[in-house]
DNA sequence: CTCGAAGTGCCACAAAAGTGGCAGAACACC
DNA sequence: GGTGTTCTGCCACTTTTGTGGCACTTCGAG
């Protein structure tokens, strides 16, 4: 059944955070950003790696003339900034925002590069990360190429159920506006707005400030498109 | 110049194939795919890995209900395909056609991914190809969500100038038919269609059939937006 | 408790993208 | 050198997305 593949998200084994991995690290530092502050820059991220202990970090780009915005990353506990800059060296031009308040731990890039180069237990996880990363991506510009804004918020509903307490909860997506879920589907307020209204009248999710709840997988499953 | 960044494409020092990377191997093989004929299947990412000699193989998926296709990868030589599952070892959907005829080495997957834990040297060009991909893919997406179909095909020239012999000629778009063009923006032919007149009667190109000839680079780097 | 900011819901309208259809040009193959 | 296929260009029309504007609600800080 196609269907259940935009659902069956296969998390890490255990991931990165849980490993105790970053106290493999002398020279790391905790830093915390709180909610609405710029995290870190692209020339931090040019000279250090971070990862992700706690809270919720919008990395995103801007287009100027229209000031519309694409979230291209969500990072939460777990995950690891840059991998782009730590596998090629060059910047990376991106706008990040802590969206709630955010814990994440600061080692110098070279720390990782080293890591990779020298311990396979790292690599065990890291490539699996990165092979993550890029899927995301790919289903990101595959979604907005072929999919419309109504079919993009059902996948994206989709992608984070949390199966783990209640079929109804969902995971990452909580709490945020519905500027904030336009800005991951590539829309725009209204036109989010107009689809979840839709949504709710079918009977699929129920709407409150800043929460979306499921009340039907199986009507949700039913529309996507395959 | 902000601008200068979309043409600034940095090749690999020179690239995997040209190093005689794929000599390494005791068990290669060489496939060469007709033009029009489907190259390797997710099924044959699976169990090898391949190097592109020769050619220019379209990777792709499309929606099944509109059967809008959107190419996601435009392999030629020196591209290695599957990066995705040779990091996370999963399968990987999509469609794969030669748009003309290629050629092609594949690799038990298994011998890449002990290169990758026991040969710096295949790293060191491995992981910045990697860096690369990623950077495609994010701009695919930024792309589609933050500019219309125009700005989307000015970025595209743009990006594929060959700046080797004469600035006119343009590299890896070439000899492609609208159809084409549209699956690489995430369009349809009539619109792309439009759009290219549109470029044509402000003397930024020249067309005629299966061939965009760049007619003023500076028209072109003044219409794009940053 | 009050007031301002942030978030939501709706409406009418504008713009961009996509559809269907068709004719003529260029090409490739016999 | 003719013929069928592929490619291109253009038109009118529909659908989807985006814009501007506004009222009402909820929340949180003082």
């Amino acid at each position: 059944m196609p269907n259940q593949k935009l659902l069956n998200e296969t998390d890490l084994p255990d991931n990165v955070i849980a490993s105790g991995l970053p106290d493999l690290f002398t020279k790391k530092r905790h830093i915390v950003y709180e909610k609405g502050m710029t995290a870190f820059t692209s020339d931090d991220t040019f000279h250090f790696f971070y990862f992700v202990v706690r809270g919720k970090i919008k990395i995103s780009q801007i287009n100027p003339e229209t000031s519309k915005e694409q979230t291209i990353n969500l990072l939460t506990r777990g995950d690891m900034y840059d991998v782009v800059t730590l596998l090629d060296g060059k910047t990376h031009e991106y706008i990040s925002v802590a969206l709630e308040e955010s814990e994440v731990v600061e080692v110098p890039i070279g720390h990782i590069r080293e890591l990779i180069e020298t311990n396979s237990a790292f690599n065990r996880f890291f490539f699996p990360y990165l092979g993550k990363q890029m899927r995301q991506m790919e289903d990101l510009a595959v979604d907005l190429s072929l999919y419309d804004v109504y079919n993009r918020l059902l996948r994206l509903i989709a992608r984070n159920i949390d199966y783990t307490k209640g079929k109804s909860t969902l995971k990452l997506i909580n709490n945020l506006s519905h500027e904030e879920l336009a800005a991951l589907v590539g829309s725009v307020r209204k036109v989010v707005n107009r689809n979840l209204q839709k949504l709710k009248c079918e009977g699929i999710i129920e709407l409150s400030r800043k929460q979306i709840k499921l009340k039907s997988l199986e009507d949700l499953i039913d529309k996507l498109k395959y």
